[in-house]
DNA sequence: GAGTGGTCTAGACCACCTG
DNA sequence: AGGTGGTCTAGACCACTCT
């Protein structure tokens, strides 16, 4: 049975739609967590009433759901169900922090927020956030460091539109990611990023807090994230003197 | 059907085994690619075939084999069969390759192999490799260039004893990755690498091959490559001026 | 014990490729 | 036309969690 019309009764209908029906389950579910049809750690209903209730086989809502377990939505727990998962989540913290110490240990750090406007977007903020002519954006500058020593220097723009209720205290220190805020205040859930990591020299804001020369390399990360939707929803860049960018292929 | 054992003869036994008989199936294919049953490149038997053979469900094949297709081993083409995914393939040709240009398009570099030698590991290439005292390595230094720029300084580490049959042309211009001549000439299959990208000054050869200052800042990327059986069979440091590091998270 | 997800089966039909 | 992988079904039983 198809999930879109309402024709169809059996597997043999619905090889007429263009689109395998467990694809068409998995959309529908994931519309329902971005409508906040279930919040963020809440629980889904059981496979069994999913069945009923969609129409289809459990084989069917396995796979559409196994496909949201790998892209991070859905937790499954077994005995007791399946619910999305809170960007608070531990495993969520740490999901898109790819910074380490020098020595290859990892990172916890906290960010302290240095200031926060509303403004214009630039050029290349348009280009990376995909703005019109006329496009805001909310731009943050933070510091996050550990044990009151600075490590980076991040410059955000978000569009001023989607993020106009995020309402962050500047000179606050924040343990969690920001991703959790734009999930809990803004209803954004962040499901990938796209990293370019490159050199830069530090200019005088990046030097006074990181604690360093003006013109020292630093290592830049540009950092575009995608909502659930597919839309890029932050355009971010870090900086920092000593810290390294760790990640596993494959 | 356990794979390992020989007695029990339907699910309800199976269950008995400690591992879910899917990773056991999954298994017993990696092994065979591994043991080069079926070679880079060729076909395995059909998923019919390999249910009657191995006394498992079409389903229970049908994960084991998506298990492995996610790790980039098996390539499925429908109609025509599941084969082994040849390093030298496109897909595999890039599934690695990190470097992108400073404007973000895609890099198809050429290497020069510039030396190579077999001598003691030193202490940090013992680390990376997991040798002891004695390990030997068989270390290349290389040039990958486009269009005759050179871009990327390489220096690799290699398991002596692993690549003893590696045979490479000092001098030679390589358009393949070097993934491919482990595959082919070593049987070395590469399933995983780990990178670690920060800052590091150039040194004279390094300025040299890349036309850049002494001492100018360069990114380094330290990579350790693993192959299908868990064992670390590459360390790598590769520098570059003008190029950038590009990876996406989920 | 009741309910959940995890595994496994034994089929069916479809879409695609090759001869 | 025949064989391949891709999708889907309708069950069964197991392992886990909570009450």
């Amino acid at each position: 049975m198809t999930l879109e019309s309402t024709t169809p009764t059996n597997a043999r209908a619905a090889a007429i739609e263009a689109r395998p029906l467990y694809q068409q389950t998995r959309d529908l579910l994931l519309k329902r967590i971005i409508d906040g049809v279930w919040k963020p750690g809440g629980y889904l209903p059981s496979e069994q009433q999913l069945c009923g209730e969609l129409g289809v086989s459990i084989g069917t809502i396995r796979k559409a759901t196994e496909d949201l377990v790998i892209h991070g939505l859905l937790e499954r727990q077994h005995g007791r169900g399946t619910r999305v998962v809170p960007h608070s989540s531990a495993k969520s913290r740490f999901r898109f922090l790819r910074f380490v110490h020098g020595d290859g240990r990892p990172l916890d750090p906290v960010a302290h927020l240095l200031t926060q406007t509303v403004r214009a977007a630039s050029a290349e903020e348009r280009r990376q956030l995909d703005l019109d002519a006329n496009g805001k954006v909310l731009a943050l500058t933070r510091i996050r460091s550990e044990k009151d020593q600075p490590l980076v220097y991040e410059r955000l723009a978000l569009p001023a539109q989607t993020f106009a209720a995020l309402g962050l205290e500047t000179g606050e220190d924040i343990v969690e990611e920001v991703y959790v805020f734009y999930q809990e205040r803004c209803g954004v859930t962040i499901m990938r990023t796209v990293d370019e990591v490159g050199l830069a020299m530090a200019d005088a804001l990046m030097a006074q807090h990181l604690g360093i020369a003006i013109g020292a390399p630093v290592l830049e990360v540009r950092r575009v994230a995608y909502a659930l939707d597919g839309r890029r929803v932050e355009y971010r860049e870090s900086f920092t003197a000593h810290l390294k960018y760790k990640t596993a292929l494959e």
